[in-house]
DNA sequence: CATGAATGAGCGTTCATTCAT
DNA sequence: TATGAATGAACGCTCATTCAT
């Protein structure tokens, strides 16, 4: 009756290993509320009742295990903010690879986090999201300011709306990179290196000349 | 068994308006599979029965609604395609405000394409979305084919990569204008125009400078 | 509201016959809950209320249409019981060709007849299986009747138990002409003239000898 | 989704056996269509899921129920198979009995094997049919050879004709034991045992002599 | 602590029947 | 007279959750 993480904690590391993976997989394939606890204890072969002992209910397993992938989403961002002697744009670049990377190491996981940017009815969905978006979106800014101060981007730029921009376009590449496209579209233009050069080389391009210069 | 949309048709057009209005928020609110007939016809107050002779089934009455709305995604576009005397960057602009004139009034709609994205279990989706993906490409494609021969984008430009670079920028546009801001976070930086003409402007200087200037 | 059966009556003769003829293949595919009113308007391209404006309901459309057949499942029998001249075999022979010939002709009827036969929730069973059986075993008590008085049959033969016996085996020749046996079965180990010849050379022996010839 | 059959077996035999028995009574009265499974769950006075849970679905039901049956329906003929110093004949009039008693035993199951024979939308129809015709053709053919063997039955005997009329003469038999005549019927004209030596008698008569005595 | 049988509201869907037009 | 839109009970089935063992 008592949702009881402790009993979660004490089981061994295998297995609740196995139980996460087999719920990020039902998470990410269905969404959640489509996800089917039936599925996952079956798959698992354990008790259902195991399952709540261990978080309550479907929202506490989703929690749990969503929870502790957020930390995750921010890692990649943290080893490159705390590389020097990069420019503005190589650390660009970089970010786009590291994140890419860590969209191909952790499928599922970001499979949940496109599910629950447009799924207003996903528990904790504000929570989660606030998390993530704050993270990446303070560490765009220490970028771009970084990027000033060091004369790589001109110092009349409108930081926000730069936010906004790089946000967008780097979420959007990260997106094109997880989700397959659809039959018969021109899929993979160019190696994954190649595109985040190209595209760093865009924004450079966009980002560099003063908006005054018309 | 008997999909007989002759039924339908044949209702009065306020009926008909209130169906499908009352359908297209319970697919924005909850997505394909959570969305609920029952409540559907609850909130219209007729029988279930009705429903699903207008339409069939569940995915009839889906297929129904967006495929009207299929159509509405591509109008906007049209229109400033056959405007003539504007240069790419203006059309881009007008691009933008179109889309999001459209996103504010038929914000439903916009929902559940957003929904529609990431949810491979969304019936038909790869049929609408290849639909509203090819259309604006080819839109794409032929703004910038016609800027390029107008002199106003490089003529070296790699199109596939700035049709790419482009869908990504607006559509990301399109979302942070329909999806309100997670609490807490910085809304609204700007008007709907002013934002379109920094971004169109952003566009411009990313794709101006010929990529070999390095 | 009233079922007036007079409105069917003024239709022109061949939407009756047609009304009637996809009825009665909806009942012997469907049997007779299992088959849709639904369906039936459909195929004939009417709208339902006239269905049941012309039987009332499903049950009285059924009645209708079964109720005209039930004669039909006399007929062959008058015929031969009026022959003269033909010895009691010869009449048996000819019974079996005839049912068989009946079957072929109105392979709809007879399904919906064998489905009736142990489908006791089946409307009017008892009415029209009592109607075909008497009528049956009338004839077939007369058969023999004639037989014993020709001398073709022993004297002392129990009469009921050689209706029975008749009945049961007759009404199992027309099953298998009519049901197509199941995947694999050997089937049709002869055509219908000799079948019938044999079957009847087989009774014959049975009845022939008086049963106290031990 | 989660057939689990597993979970059936685990329930205690008393309550087992309810749920079977019931199921079959409902079966037996409707067919398999109109056979619902609300009114099985209501008066068995389980949750509706439960029976879900045991067999995935009414046809997971049904294979079940019928199944075990058809065991049923092979049982007495072995019996008789395997006795020696019987005559034909004799085995013949056991079979009757044995197969009466069956009947008598298990009347809901033959009710559903009647229905199934002529309702072609019956589920599982040509398996459970074919099963339980391979296995009565193959006694009789056996039956039939062991009588020729023996010299009880003329060598020259038609065996796929022989087998095939006391296939239907025995399963009319059967029919008329089950089903409750149509009122007003002459019924019962005697006994089971007589009955059965009756039919016997006649068929030896029928078999015995050899076709060509003409 | 793990188990898994039980629950019952909810789902999408079908149907014979009614009745205003 | 013919129409066909409307009805709503019933269908087979799924689900997260509970709790006695």
């Amino acid at each position: 009756m008592t949702p009881s993480p402790k009993t979660f904690e004490n089981l061994p590391e295998e297995k609740r290993r196995r139980v996460l993976d087999e719920a990020t997989v039902e998470f990410a394939e269905h969404g959640y509320h489509q996800a089917s606890v039936n599925r996952i204890v079956d798959r698992l072969g354990i008790a259902k009742g195991s399952l709540f002992k261990y978080f309550g209910n479907k929202q506490g397993l989703f929690e749990h295990l969503f929870g502790r992938a957020v930390a995750g989403f921010k890692k990649p961002l943290k080893e490159i903010r705390d590389t020097s002697g990069l420019t503005f744009f190589e650390r660009i670049e970089r970010s786009l690879v590291a994140g890419c990377r860590f969209v191909e190491d952790h499928p599922q996981l970001y499979r949940i986090y496109l599910k629950m940017l447009f799924n207003e009815n996903f528990p904790l969905r504000e929570r989660f999201l606030g998390e993530i978006r704050g993270a990446h979106a303070k560490y765009l800014r220490r970028l771009i300011e970084d990027g000033i101060q060091a004369g790589q981007l001109p110092a009349d730029l409108d930081t926000d709306t730069a936010v906004f921009t790089l946000h967008a376009v780097m979420d959007r590449f990260f997106q094109d990179h997880a989700v397959p496209p659809l039959d018969g579209e021109p899929s993979e233009p160019a190696a994954l290196p190649d595109k985040a050069r190209s595209l760093a080389e865009f924004l450079r391009r966009g980002l560099a000349a003063t908006p005054s210069q018309e």
